[in-house]
DNA sequence: TGGTATTTGTCCGTATGTATC
DNA sequence: GGATACATACGGACAAATACC
């Protein structure tokens, strides 16, 4: 697994700021780097840059690239950055659990001027609905609502939902998710979160819409999941 | 304000895509956008990888980059960006409103162990500890709990606190905010929250948790930003 | 206050690698 | 396999912010 310069550069750096091996909470200048690795400035740059979006260091024209105080970890749940977390499946992997999948409900609909408002697919197209719970170590987790184009993932059924609908699209369909953005607001909880999540004493849920895109662009999943609020935190990096 | 290159070229593209001027949901080859700006190929280059941060556009190395459909808009509350959002004054000046404050609280502490925990602060750093109320248009938008190290913030009183602390900050004592990180989590509403928040049936909060960075690296904030579910969503664009 | 060295930011031109079709 | 188009990397140049004398 050759992996790309700047991206091993990157690595090192990281590995080098956690284990505090710089004490003066400096980098070192830019073309000593670009010596110490044997590779030019503007590769250096790419690494360094990359440390600045993900909040590790901080760049400062004239002055160098300022190492930043660690912050206490909070693991008492999933904290989620929503730019990276992938799918449900690679965070249970990631935390060494189990999920498993019922399948509540799976329609074959058509969206109407006001699903579409919410969607963002035009009226008319052809959708999956189908309502799934997804479990934790057999605890409640989610409750996803997903609408997927019947043109895009064709030939969906129970079964598949059951198990996963990504490694369908991908491995059986061939086809490449592209991108995805992905909101996160606060609800009240509905009738069916309160009946199958594990709510205790909230009355509230969080709700993450997800849109998906497949590779030529067009919208192809919009996804509601309704969690408990102590699942989960979701974390940024701001830059001045 | 002589903008940089790919930025211009950036805003640019940005611009076209919104307005649909590439029917074929592509942009122009690297190459030929190049000739057109008159530029070379990398700075069209990072000018489109600011576009695929930014969710408008997906690169795919042999095919091009394709042009994402636009999402429908949700104007009904604050949609933030926790990477860019800034203050909460810039946010209200976005939003053509009104922001006052008013200081329910002001006392200098010493961390212990406990609030270290919290707020990333060593034991024993004395910090400025104010509990404040954020109305917009004269309601009560958010319930912010503040730490400020006293060695960074010098010479804070009520009435800084009242109008701005962070022109304080940077205007008086001249410093820099070099950059924060911002988790957003879901709490049940204290008692406080009931008291000063205007919840409504709801029994829970959002709370905005701010670490920030002075420009010598070290942490002189934390922040807990109480808010009403309704306020505000957060939204993110992720990249596969 | 002003000038100079330092250091990152931006950009160019070119070359090579690699995924897609 | 070949053509296309993005991805990565190099080395050099100048701009702009900062620090220091």
């Amino acid at each position: 697994m050759p992996k790309i310069k700047f991206d091993q550069i990157y690595e090192t750096l990281k590995d080098n700021i956690i284990n505090n091996r710089y004490p003066e909470h400096m980098l070192p200048r830019e073309v000593e780097l670009a010596e110490e690795f044997h590779c030019s400035r503007n590769t250096i740059h790419r690494a360094i840059a990359q440390l600045n979006n993900e909040g590790y260091v901080q760049s400062i024209k004239g002055r160098g690239t300022v190492i930043l105080q660690s912050l206490p970890i909070q693991n008492d749940r999933f904290f989620l950055n929503l730019r990276s977390y992938g799918s449900i499946p690679a965070i249970t992997q990631y935390h060494k659990a189990d999920v498993t999948t019922s399948v509540m409900s799976f329609q074959e609909i058509t969206v109407d001027e006001k699903l579409s408002a919410v969607t963002g697919f035009d009226p008319g197209t052809e959708v999956y609905y189908i309502q799934r719970l997804r479990y934790l170590d057999n605890k409640p987790l989610l409750r996803d609502v997903n609408y997927f184009r019947k043109d895009v993932v064709t030939g969906l059924n129970v079964s598949i939902a059951q198990s996963s609908i990504y490694d369908y699209i991908t491995d059986t369909l061939h086809k490449k998710i592209l991108a995805a953005r992905r909101i996160v607001r606060i609800k009240k909880a509905e009738e069916k979160d309160k009946d199958y999540l594990s709510l205790g004493d909230y009355d509230c849920v969080g709700v993450i819409y997800n849109y998906v895109y497949i590779s030529d662009g067009t919208l192809f999943e919009y996804t509601e999941s309704h969690f408990v609020p102590d699942n989960f935190g979701f974390s940024e990096f701001v830059q001045y």
